[in-house]
DNA sequence: GAACTCGGTGAACATTTGTCAACCGAAATC
DNA sequence: GATTTCGGTTGACAAATGTTCACCGAGTTC
């Protein structure tokens, strides 16, 4: 049933998703539909966690890597990308629904967002490069970071419908500016 | 009937609008839809156009604006919370419809922001610390800039709902992050 | 003054929808 | 072996939907 809903949410949005429209595509009847979710907002949520369950994998690998500044941002900038290309279902359920009409299932995106910013910006703590930098300066770093994610994610999402070149320019993009933030985060405060 | 549409487009987004549900808002007869649009995705491109003109002249008004990095960047970011402020339908409907369901209303949105990077970039290039920078450094940093207006918007968005407290938390790492980028912009390969 | 266009109405069409109650077989529990 | 739960079905209900057609009054144009 998951599945039929995300295979519908292609080219729809939640708001406008029917019941009988996934108990359809599930080869379901109307009614089998109420045995699992009182709702659709509810089957929303349901997604929006299955959605974030890769997310938080790809996250981490991304976070556990180590190397210089540049290797950083190379592979970060290729994760993205595989994982849009090998998720693209659950990324883009997440960019449409993010805000969307459905307010319980924007609220658990935001929520999720939120925390991995935190998760974000206890790593970048552990660099060296953050040496003296405060609570705060932390954590506006650590969302800058999540938003250009983000960002690129959504860019990579609509290049890779059918134009491969548009998505090297994306990705060679999205280093430039990774690299120019770390450049910004080595001077800050004049360190 | 646009008004009608902006106001139902609140807490729905436009692929589970419809038609009679427009009419009904505007005070008129269903029929009364097909004597201004052809169809529902033209009444959101209509809707495109009428938030975007507004957003040019915001833009606008940031770039035109002199003074030191310091200055310009709290103008900045005062400019777009008073815009969110003043047209939160409108945002409210170009973050929604962004990554939304129906495809003609996104590439409308997506050209445009493209056209506004475009113009971020030129004004970009006449300013002096942009000695020596290609085109296409220009160009990503002009995206950048895009991108971060947007995710500062959207956040916006959601705090004015009721929060005030957390609108100005908002402000000040937008603040933050722009300081960030300048200072990286600055020591651009190694100016 | 006649003709035409513009923006509006009302009624009708088949179609689709959400939701529920009653029922049913198989598997798990006791 | 009886009973309960689980996940499924059928069928029905009123309600809402998109779209079209014929019609109409008021301005505008000729």
């Amino acid at each position: 049933m998951l599945d039929a809903g995300l295979h519908l949410l292609a080219d729809q949005n939640l708001a406008s998703l029917g019941v009988r429209e996934v108990t359809r595509e599930a080869g379901l009847s109307p009614a089998a539909f109420y045995r699992h979710f009182p709702d659709l907002a509810a089957l929303g949520v349901a997604l929006v966690e299955e959605s974030l369950a890769s997310l938080h994998v790809m996250i981490r690998s991304v976070l556990a890597e180590a190397g210089d500044a540049e290797e950083l941002i190379d592979r970060a900038v290729d994760v993205i990308r595989r994982h849009v290309r090998e998720h693209r279902p659950h990324v883009r359920f997440l960019a449409r629904e993010r805000h969307g009409g459905v307010r319980r299932v924007r609220e658990a995106i935001d929520a999720e967002l939120g925390r991995f910013a935190a998760e974000v910006g206890a790593a970048l703590a552990l660099q060296p490069v953050s040496r003296g930098w405060s609570e705060q300066d932390l954590r506006m770093l650590a969302e800058l970071y999540v938003d250009h994610m983000v960002s690129t994610a959504s860019a990579f999402l609509e290049a890779q419908e059918a134009d491969p070149d548009r998505e090297r320019r994306i990705a060679a993009t999205a280093r430039l500016q990774l690299r120019l933030i770390s450049l910004g985060r080595r001077h800050w405060r004049g360190n």
